[in-house]
DNA sequence: TTGTAGGCGTTATCAG
DNA sequence: CTGATAACGCCTACAA
């Protein structure tokens, strides 16, 4: 039934360590011995037994990669961009995602000492989960993804989320004009939100604008919770170069939706702003202005840097920043082109 | 550096099986022993290799989920069903996708000789795919996934797509007195897309409805696509008790897009349906009357059902059968509620 | 209750 | 080019 290396070297009539030789190193193995061995491998069906091999190789080819929560198209994406590169390089993926904010400790532990991986990838995006990676004793290699704040320490790849909202804020007030601008954020607890909504502040200041505190919301990312809100509102945020930013794409929607109606015209009655620039993004009338986050991208930089690291366990960390990308439609009111924007993915390497 | 089993042994003055009790038998030890040995383990931050520990117990505790790709929404979901599941059970999740039409084999191949997994779910929507689990010899335990139409062998979850496309097409014709249903599927070798096909054809002919061939149109389930496509059109599907059948929300999305700029008015000069309850059917304006598909119940269920054979793997082959639920909303015309539908995720068990 | 000894299936080292 | 033989780290009878 279970058949073993032992099995195919007495049915090649040669020694396991020859049949080892066929399958790892063909070349120091005389061509008519291999074609006997490989011809027993083929009748016996036999497959080497990925734990014995472990034992001796000390790896497995998978990669951990443990995200926040596997919710909705960013992290589809992210994982999309990981697996993709994974296989390019000969790695499978064991992914994991948090069943809620205070479960990242566990699931990292959990990842750590009963799964077989050679290296991780951790996305951590809200705040009171601290650096649970940081509890794990361990010498395994980790690349810390966007919200896991770098910690210099190890790999990271990171969204230049300031770079983004900065081009966007100063669209809106340099290109369009705005003279009042809305802040819609997701949790307090969300490290995104809070550096758009900070980058969001620096830039209305600069450009002598008012931060009212009654400008700024936090909801929580979700389309129903966010159209709820808006409807009771939008008429009193409506006006001539007034505009909302919205910290994602489906609150943007949620907002023009609202807006529309309540017979707000979007954009000459309120501008909308997205971020992520996800699919709906597309589909919503006018279609919108957003901040294009390279997703899978940064899912395949994980991989990519993880992949380097196990090749050369000692190289300094290397830290790369993923540059947003301003995409400019309808829904701000001013659908010509910008200026020089960076290339989709257009990576900066510290 | 690298602790071992003998070292925590040596150095709670105890035998190596003792250590090896105290971890997998804690009752069969001697408290305090076994608190010594608890100790050493602390101290010297000691883990188990896998490896070795699957050598001997033969299982990993790693499941495969092999799908057709990670795009959008509808795999997401499946992945966090699936996902929430294992972790519940105390399992890891190694997940893939094919990165082309004809990579099912070569990823299924991959995963099956070069990961450790105790049991696979599979997922292969698209038809020339064939059966490519058929040519793995191997006694690994698999679940088959939806359009992996069951071969009675394996286990397997399923949508029952005929229960879900009839609901929706007896809802149009008896409900909202349609008279000419359009079909807008995905590329005929989705099996999917003809499952539904099929069921909008015969329930057009049980109603008497001309099933006229320039009605039924198959593009790629893509909104730029869909949008395109139906700008050119929407004049000519509209009429009084027309309607479109798209076989996603996405290119359901499209048409009511496109029919509104158009001035098409929906649902009065045109109805429009979609399938998936995807996020964006409640975004679209009229929200969208769609298809219910249990996505994560899918995924977990896929997960469960490995998990039960890994248990008991000579029981016969389980097939769950997975109901969608219609949902009625405004794009259709018809708001009121619909009659005795399942609820959510119901499950029929042949 | 604890220790001894054998084996799980591979790969690596080193003779031949 | 090929074949013994020793790890690899752990689990589990069986013996004490």
């Amino acid at each position: 039934m279970r058949v073993s290396i032992g099995d195919v070297a007495r049915r090649a009539g040669v020694s396991i360590s020859t049949v080892s030789r066929v399958i790892n190193r063909r070349e120091l193995v005389n061509a008519e011995t291999r074609q006997r061995v490989d011809q027993a491998i083929a009748e016996l069906g036999y497959r080497p037994n990925m734990f014995a091999r472990g034992l001796m190789l000390r790896k497995s080819d998978m990669l951990g990669l443990a995200l926040p929560d596997v919710h909705g198209e960013f992290y589809s994406e992210v994982i999309r961009g990981a697996n993709a590169k994974a296989r390019e390089l000969g790695y499978h993926l064991v992914i994991s995602s948090t069943n809620g904010p205070e479960d990242a400790q566990t699931l990292l532990e959990d990842l750590l000492r009963r799964s077989i991986v050679d290296g991780m990838a951790i996305m951590v995006s809200e705040q009171p989960g601290g650096r649970p990676w940081e509890q794990i004793e361990t010498r395994l290699p980790l690349v810390l993804l966007d919200g896991a704040v770098e910690d210099g320490e190890h790999d990271s790849v990171v969204i230049d989320q300031r770079a983004g909202a900065q081009a966007l804020m100063r669209h809106l007030i340099r290109r369009c004009g705005m003279k009042r601008i809305l802040f819609m954020g997701g949790l307090t607890t969300n490290v995104d939100t809070m550096a758009r909504r900070q980058v969001y502040e620096e830039v209305m200041r600069a450009a002598d604008l008012p931060v009212s505190p009654e400008d700024v919301y936090h909801l929580d990312f979700q389309y129903e919770t966010a159209y709820a809100f808006a409807r009771d509102r939008v008429k009193g945020w409506a006006g001539s170069r007034h505009c909302v930013f919205a910290a994602n794409d489906e609150m943007a929607c949620a907002v023009i939706d609202a807006a529309t109606e309540a017979r707000v015209r979007v954009p000459q009655d309120l501008a909308v702003v997205g971020f992520d620039d996800t699919r709906i993004a597309r589909m919503t009338r006018p279609p919108l202005t957003t901040v294009r986050v390279p997703m899978s991208t940064m899912g395949a930089t994980a991989i990519e840097l993880l992949c380097k690291r196990l090749a050369d366990p000692d190289q300094p960390p290397t830290h790369v920043s993923l540059t947003p990308q301003l995409m400019v439609r309808e829904s701000c009111g001013a659908a010509q082109q910008a200026g020089a924007k960076p290339a989709p993915g257009d990576t900066h390497v510290a």
